[in-house]
DNA sequence: ACGACACGTGTGTCATGTCATCTGTTGGTC
DNA sequence: GACCAACAGATGACATGACACACGTGTCGT
């Protein structure tokens, strides 16, 4: 098997099981690993149109995580605004509800770090994001990352 | 933002692009790479039974990919044959058309990991490979992936 | 002012993934 | 031989992801 192909297959498993990990973390809590992003990202980016959150997003790529959205706004997790200037844009923001709940998916995402450490415990782990990340970095997706992390790549809070 | 964060999110990053990259290569074959999947486990591992094509999969973690299969089965890619001797088990193989396309997927995996290697030209993948099966191996879907690499490595430490 | 066009969002459709549950088959037990 | 637990596979339900396209709204050239 060609080297990048492992990669390709180990990435995938990866994917998998942190999904099923974390979506067993999230579950008791009523929502799934895309929605806890969602929240995230609206948390820490403040209001937002839904252009500008699916370009922060990592886990939907092409279109407008419409029905991501729809989702939050009726379990009264997201309110979803209308812009008074321009009617097609969107002004999503949490409800207290929602930065309620992003309080306990930290502690469950937390949860899963913890798990993850354990299992890379020992490991030098720059190296391997740096890789990563140069893989990523040349795609949408990779690049909604880079923009989280900041435009002047400053630390974030966790 | 904690290290192993990233690490999920750059893991999730890449499965993603490179999962609609592969997807557009194989479109023109008419399959998505989870089939892809499918048919190169078959071809590489003998008639299987539905669960055993389940434990050798990435992409399908708990249940048996029963209509992963039936859509296969369906394209006349993969015969559904059923034990004689205990009808609750399935033999699955590949139809003489799945082979001829097997040898297409090959190639139109291969201009991907090209890609890939473009991206990753320079890169010293080792450490990143080791690491990440560390992470991966303690998982269903890893050990899937150490089954596939040989039955001889498929028990290492727990 | 008007009409073509661009843009943001919504929606239809298809194929996963995941969990829970159901069905059919077998083997063991009495 | 009849019953029952265990097992392989199928199916229902739900939420993604991805693509294409429809719809409403604003912008701009004329």
């Amino acid at each position: 098997m060609k080297v990048v192909e492992e990669l390709r297959y180990l990435v995938l498993a990866i994917q998998r099981e942190g999904n099923r990990l974390l979506a067993a973390e999230l579950r008791p809590l009523g929502i799934t690993p895309s929605q806890a992003e969602v929240l995230r990202v609206l948390r820490d980016h403040g209001p937002l149109t839904l252009n500008a959150l699916g370009g922060l997003l990592v886990c939907e790529t092409g279109n407008s995580p419409s029905r991501l959205v729809d989702r939050l706004v009726a379990q009264g997790l997201v309110k979803r605004g209308i812009d008074k200037v321009d009617r097609r844009y969107l002004a999503l923001s949490l409800t207290p509800q929602g930065r309620a709940l992003h309080r306990r998916i930290i502690t469950a995402e937390n949860r899963l770090h913890r798990t993850m450490d354990d299992r890379l415990a020992g490991q030098a782990l720059d190296e391997t994001i740096s890789t990563l990340r140069s893989l990523a970095d040349a795609f949408p997706t990779g690049a909604a990352l880079a923009r989280r992390r900041g435009p002047a790549l400053a630390h974030q809070e966790n």
